[in-house]
DNA sequence: AATGAATGAGCCTTCATTCAT
DNA sequence: AATGAATGAAGGCTCATTCAT
């Protein structure tokens, strides 16, 4: 946690450090970012960032959670503007796409996950990760609960394991399509910009098949299919 | 890849090499692994590494290689002996809990595999996940389209997004039990002996519902439910 | 010296920053010991410090004074209670087997005065152990005086080498028990519960064979085997 | 201890690194110390450092063995050049007085001998005197055993107690001539330059009021009367 | 072909002190 | 009188790579 001087620090100060640290955390990760190199962009002294964070660790977790609230704010607002309340795969196609795209134009935002993907440090992985799951599931569950709620899953369906394969899901969408050697299927990261709006698609259809109410929605399915041809 | 001098190498000195690699980057990771405790280890001279292997990530990319191959090896071993021509997700539940088994007791080949999944270094990355991936698809793409094939799936199965999705479930099945931070739903990381086997079967439940050809097999179901009992 | 601030102090607020003071130089001696620590743990600007004291040394001076004035007020006490004007080499006897005790039981006096015995910075070595040699001189000399104008003491008895001895006798008493490396004759540091006691005696005894009178105290030597028994 | 690669190490290279570090070490102790200070005045590389000597502290200990042995050389030599076979007092007022003249020649092992004797950190600090105690252990008990033998001390002469005092005493008599504030009693540290002899005598006739033979050596007596005067 | 000594930039963190408020 | 933010040098140590032997 930031220190009280950071709090009382002013605006510009803060601001510069902040955009600094993101910059070489989403370039470096935490393990190979320098903290001299983040004083030194950020045009403050050494000893300061040790005034404002515990260590460096404290930094990473700062700015993580920094931009998990960037992009779950954004998400949050989409949502309610994609309306939550139609039928939920439909929807769903829809917030993927959004999110997809939001990633396509926040290249820090994608680097920045990443980093928090791949962060070899076991601790810091797990405290920069426990963020960025709370910042997910705190969003998605109620999602997929009120789904449930109004009969656009089975009665029976496993949430937990369809809240685990989301949770795979979007950052593989967020990121592969930037970062080489991770989607060797799908072909996400030899993109031409239909592709991803494509996948999408393919994985909705797939949760779809397997966790959607049968019966219930012909809307849901008909919206679907249209959508596809 | 390897020079020519590695390849006339004499066979001891090749494996202390690889041993002794071994061990670091799967301790390590490949930005914090040690060239100096690896040439110490092999006993082996610093510059020789140099001799054998371009640098650093030649020689991780190397290592990766052949722990993917042994564990192919031994991968393709039990799936002759799982008999691969059974219904096909009855056998999948079976190939997920040896996947499960093997790298509870291969804490190296784990370690190796997670240390290609968290790589920071971006290249090092591409490169040795490009290796993991090769092997994963030249094994499972003939299974899923024989299981094709046969009519266990759908005949309009996806099988990429199939294939996308088990890409992402090895792994975390692999991995989650012992790598704490990655799975804040299924709970994978506070494992009970049982719990593993458990989620193998949500995850299969899952693809079956999706993916499996509804009226074909009753089959499948039944067995299934028998080896819950 | 402290500033004229410091002394128009509220006393709470001396005493914080002594305690806190007493209590880091204690643990960690003067080169190593932290202002940002002291002033933290005393509730009190880091500033602020500065203006009671000159510089870090000001303060560690102040901190020996205080503590070697404690010390020395108990020792008074005892002294007192033990009755100086008895055989010298008996009373001397039951002194440093006060004196051990205090250290035994007062771990921050010993700690301080480890701290200064053993300090690297030499201009604050010489300040701290002027102030520490004063005290026990103070204290000292007229005892041995008086010793030897009862006649405990051989007319022509060399006091200042006397003297000489207890300055070392009397610190490695207090410290060789716990400060492991600096008794390795004795076996002070490996201590059994009487091991203090009885080295005190071998100390006194061959003080007293250097400097006791030797007709004079057939008394001295009786009591002495009387307290031994 | 030093590496391999220490001792296999051209000699200029080696009494440059030694040179630096005796320098630095002595200029300000263990841990006020520099290893950057010491690579740039040895003109090397500081990793260079870390290829003769595990860390610091191991480089520190080597410097401490370098030193000790050149004075304990120097002494054994004088030993043998006095007679230790004279009586024994008589002799160590000798000893003293070339021990007093050896560290006033050399400053460099005096300040050694000083930072050894005051450093803070208790690991170092319990290694270097390990090695300093050995060294004076190992020349003095024989010098002392002997001179029991010959029928110089009393029969029943606490031995241990004799050398507790030596290691007290020769410490005092190197260092408390040039370090001020360690002698505030006899005056060692405002110097003429006969007061180390005198006070050598002072502290020789205390050791040998306690511990001589007293019919035994009229010799000595007489010599150390005709000495005095 | 093998060696292994040498390099020197880089790492995170601590610290006493200053000075504007 | 009190504050506490800012400083920036210095600390020990690690590392992949080079190159003369």
């Amino acid at each position: 946690m930031p220190t009280v001087t950071w709090s009382r620090l002013g605006a510009d100060r803060r601001a510069a450090v902040v955009a600094a640290a993101e910059a070489e955390f989403a370039a470096h990760g935490f393990s190979r970012g320098s903290l001299n190199v983040i004083a030194r962009r950020a045009g403050v002294a050494k000893g300061s960032l040790f005034q404002y964070f515990a260590d460096k660790r404290d930094l990473y977790a700062h700015i993580t959670e920094v931009g998990s609230q960037r992009v779950r704010r954004h998400m949050e607002d989409q949502i309610r503007r994609l309306d939550p309340s139609r039928p939920f795969f439909e929807f769903l196609t829809d917030l993927l796409d959004v999110w997809v795209a939001y990633f396509a134009d926040h290249p820090r935002d994608r680097a920045l996950h990443a980093a928090a993907s791949f962060e070899v440090d076991t601790d810091a992985r797990i405290s920069v990760r426990a963020v960025i799951h709370r910042h997910y599931l705190q969003v998605l569950r109620p999602l997929v609960l009120d789904a449930r709620g109004r009969g656009d899953l089975r009665p029976d369906a496993d949430v937990d394991t369809l809240l685990s394969l989301l949770l795979m899901i979007l950052p593989h969408l967020a990121l592969a399509p930037y970062v080489r050697g991770i989607d060797p299927v799908l072909g996400l990261d030899e993109l031409s910009p239909e592709q991803p709006a494509l996948v999408v698609r393919r994985y909705v259809a797939v949760l779809s098949a397997a966790f959607a109410q049968p019966d219930h929605s012909p809307a849901d399915r008909a919206t679907h299919k249209g959508e596809q041809s």
